[in-house]
DNA sequence: GGAGGCGCGCTTTAC
DNA sequence: GCGCGCCTCC
């Protein structure tokens, strides 16, 4: 019997088992007293009240809709979190489904585990599968991938940087000039073309596919490279972040069965942010939705802004086309901003084309102007926020309730700085990551090792951490050897034929790592803290780190302490969510529900104790740890209610909201970016993507909203000149502050910069034009520089005071 | 084979 | 202005 037909086989045997385990055919087996599995496991409704309490009409639409595709076009605010969250419940409580038949898909992990917390607050449920596509992907792959040749369930996840480590060494390999193409680059190439899923349906597809020109060159070192690639990252036992999902993806497609089985457990999809699905989450999402058809997506095309990484709009814009039977429901009083910042966000969202015309409003009043602030230079702005901030905090504010966000990571620096300065607490999101610190990532090499001792990435950079001696040469042969014969390197370091070659120290190190490697295979099994108190002993941690010393030895001390307290929690948390499933504390969580899952318990997601519970069950152990920082986005970190100011780039803001937000740099080639304004990307697709990304920065603030920009700013250690952001002008006059920082009182060296030249150019009574407005005569002048201000009346508009510095308004006649 | 010094290039955005 | 990579010297 060939491979393939086997693997039908046990795709046919795990769907004969699915069917027999579903709840509608079994519900007789379940709960007679209840028919838990159909009814609901709540019972009648009533159970739940007021699940539909204080929702608009809309949001009682989306939550009640339980019978095929649903689009909910969330704007900003709008109360969607609200709405999923319910709609889950009530999927439960009154559509009689079973907490294991719902699967909500959420942008990050935090997203994931607020919405589950607050499912579970509305009924006493477990078994909710709710998290990332990533995190669900990996998870079905622990249990499913070895139908994939060539794969165990051991396999690791390289982040992006360990991909650019991989590939700098094919780069090397294959004798292709690593300063003409760059490992992130080609990293990129790669990434892209797999989000496109051309690896599963167009496989000859290259990069000509993106629009490039083809140069050849470019076009074979893709080509050569990815394919050493693929290899080598299947003889490492390892997937990158889009591997996860393209897995999935193929196994669903080569194992029809595979994928019934979890289309037929999944009787509702749930899919949040998706208009920043790609094209790969979206064929996952057909397939997870293609038994029962009950797909519901929630989003807004004004907020998509992860274009660059091949999330592609049309998901959502044609999901009409795509599903026709779908029902679309548009949420849009929002309920978060006050009147000022809503209009702001409006208005400059109008200036996107081919939007839906969706509308966003508020019954909140109009709220405190926008302050747009001009500052000298990076510094100033950010003294001028972080005072800003201060007396904020003085009538009030809590300093966890205000953000900032910027552009591009490197903005951080100033900033940071001037807070520390001013004393003022504050947490940064993303940029330099705790697990990117050498020693963190030594350490964690180790520990991959431990559970995949193919993965040759993590081989190389331990192989010689701390020194044993083993160089380029002796590590070039072993490479060689093992490369021939395309096996892992620590397959070749076992083989004495691979050794017999070096000589020396070098011989004397790498038989020191073969002994130490296998004393680390029994750790695989291991708690994480073990296993890492476990490596830090074999490797002799005083030595290395004493080797390690540049003047930084105390503070690898306390990342290392700081990695065995993760370790240590997630261990904790781990083995108390075994104890909780294997204990079911019946009287919180619903006993005939807990008893339906123990007993309905799919052959899916691994099995006891705990039946279907199992599906929130973490995989814990060393593996579990791997996994979940692996998976770890910057923003699971932000800490709630730590009177701290957070820190963040405009990317990571979506989904968020602050009393108050500073928003940095809204200058031109910032914000929008340069690169977005390059002459290859499409002009105006890059200008929308930036407009949609400060659409998204305004509408994070409930009732604080200051813009910032300079007239210069240090970049790469050069002063650049900086012009206000094309997108200031698209602010109506009436929600910006007149009197920019003096609004505060604590004014300081505003009034001292260069009076703009425009108000000079102005004499009441002259007649203007503004591009909005139309014609109008102008009232009244008042303040000076930056502050100029004119009172026009327009006909059409009635009388309007303009920013002068910011509205397009000429004169026409006087 | 390892350590220290110099120079280059870099900055989108991230799971 | 900084980090990384390459080069040189021990």
């Amino acid at each position: 019997m060939d491979w393939m037909e086997l693997k039908r086989l046990e795709d046919e045997e795990r769907e004969r088992a699915e069917r027999a385990n579903h709840p509608a055919a079994q519900a007789g087996r379940v709960q007679p007293a209840h028919d838990t599995a159909r009814a609901g496991a709540f019972g009648a409704s009533g159970r739940i009240p007021g699940l539909l309490d204080g929702l608009n009409a809309p949001q009682r639409a989306a939550v009640t809709h339980t019978d095929g595709p649903l689009l909910i076009l969330a704007g900003p605010g709008s109360g969607k979190t609200r709405v999923i969250t319910r709609r889950i419940a009530w999927l439960v409580a009154e559509a009689g489904l079973s907490p294991w038949e719902v699967v909500a898909i959420t942008f990050t992990n935090k997203a994931a585990r607020e919405m589950k917390e607050r499912v579970e607050k509305l009924l006493p449920v477990s078994g909710l599968w709710i998290s990332t596509f990533h995190a669900m992907c990996a998870r079905i792959l622990r249990r499913e991938i070895e139908l994939l040749p060539g794969y165990t369930r051991d396999f690791t996840i390289y982040d992006t940087s360990d991909r650019n480590t991989l590939i700098k060494s094919i780069l090397k390999e294959l004798n292709i000039d690593a300063t003409r193409f760059k490992p992130s680059a080609v990293g990129g190439w790669i990434s892209d073309w797999k989000n496109k899923g051309y690896a599963i349906d167009r496989p000859e597809l290259d990069m000509q596919a993106d629009g490039e020109d083809d140069a050849s060159v470019e076009r074979e070192v893709f080509v050569a490279v990815r394919k050493r690639y693929e290899e080598a990252m299947r003889s490492s036992n390892a997937l990158d972040f889009d591997d996860l999902l393209l897995k999935v993806l193929e196994l669903f497609e080569k194992h029809l069965g595979l994928r019934d089985a979890y289309a037929r457990r999944f009787r509702h999809v749930m899919v949040d942010e998706y208009q920043d699905t790609n094209r790969v989450q979206y064929l996952l999402t057909k397939h997870l939705a293609s038994y029962h058809g009950n797909l519901a997506v929630c989003g807004d095309p004004d907020q998509s802004i992860y274009g660059w990484r091949g999330a592609d709009i049309r998901n959502i814009l044609d999901f009409e086309q795509d599903f026709p039977s779908a029902k679309v429901v548009s949420l849009e009083q929002n309920y978060r901003s006050t009147g000022y910042i809503l209009k702001a966000a409006e208005s400059v969202i109008r200036h996107n084309a081919g939007r839906s015309g969706k509308r966003i409003w508020s019954d909140k009043g109009d709220g405190e102007k926008i302050a747009v602030l001009e500052c000298a230079d990076e510094e100033d702005e950010a003294r001028e926020v972080a005072q800003q901030i201060r007396s904020l905090q003085a009538r009030g504010t809590r300093l966890d309730r205000v953000a900032i966000f910027y552009r591009v990571n490197f903005m951080q620096r100033a900033l940071e700085s001037a807070l520390r300065l001013a004393r003022v607490p504050y947490q940064i999101v993303g940029g330099v990551e705790f697990y990117e610190r050498r020693e963190i990532r030594d350490l964690i090499a180790y520990l991959k090792l431990c559970v995949n001792p193919q993965d040759d990435v993590a081989f190389l950079r331990v192989v010689n951490t701390p020194a044993r001696g083993v160089g380029e040469k002796s590590l070039g042969d072993l490479r060689n050897w093992a490369l021939d014969r395309r096996v892992p390197l620590s397959r070749a370091l076992q083989s004495d034929e691979a050794l017999s070659a070096i000589k020396g120290r070098a011989k004397t190190g790498l038989l020191a790592f073969r002994e130490l490697l296998v004393a680390l295979e029994p750790l695989r099994d291991v708690d994480a803290a073990v296993a890492l108190d476990q490596v830090l002993e074999k490797i002799e941690v005083e030595r290395w780190l004493a080797e390690m010393d540049d003047q930084q030895g105390v503070d690898r001390e306390a990342n290392i302490e700081e990695l065995r307290a993760h370790a240590a929690a997630y261990d904790r948390m781990a083995a108390e969510m075994k104890r909780l499933i294997a204990e079911t504390p019946v009287g919180e969580r619903g006993a005939e529900l807990v008893q339906a899952i123990a007993t309905a318990q799919p052959t899916l997601f691994t099995a006891p104790p705990g039946g279907a519970l199992a599906a929130e069950t973490p995989l814990g152990g060393l593996r579990g740890f791997l996994q979940e920082i692996a998976l770890v986005s910057d923003t699971d970190a932000i800490e709630g209610d730590q009177g701290k100011v957070t820190l963040m780039t405009l990317h990571s803001a979506k989904g968020l909201e602050y009393e108050a937000v500073f928003l940095c740099g809204v200058e031109e080639e910032l914000l929008p970016h340069a690169r977005a304004l390059a002459e290859h990307v499409g002009e105006e697709d890059g200008v929308e993507e930036e407009r949609r990304l400060f659409y998204v920065g305004i509408t994070r603030a409930e009732k604080r909203l200051v813009l910032t920009h300079c007239q210069q700013r240090l970049h790469f250690g050069q002063t650049n000149f900086c012009r206000p952001s094309r997108f200031l002008e698209e602010l109506p006059p009436e929600v910006l502050e007149g009197g920019a920082s003096t609004a505060g009182g604590d004014d300081d060296a505003l009034g001292a910069y260069e009076p703009a030249t425009k108000e000079a150019a102005l004499k009441v009574g002259d007649r203007g034009e503004h591009d909005h407005f139309g014609r109008g005569t102008i009232e009244q002048l008042q303040g000076s520089g930056v502050n100029a201000r004119a009172i026009v009346r327009f006909p059409a508009h009635g009388t309007k005071t303009l920013l002068l510095q910011y509205a397009k308004l000429s004169v026409i006649g006087r």
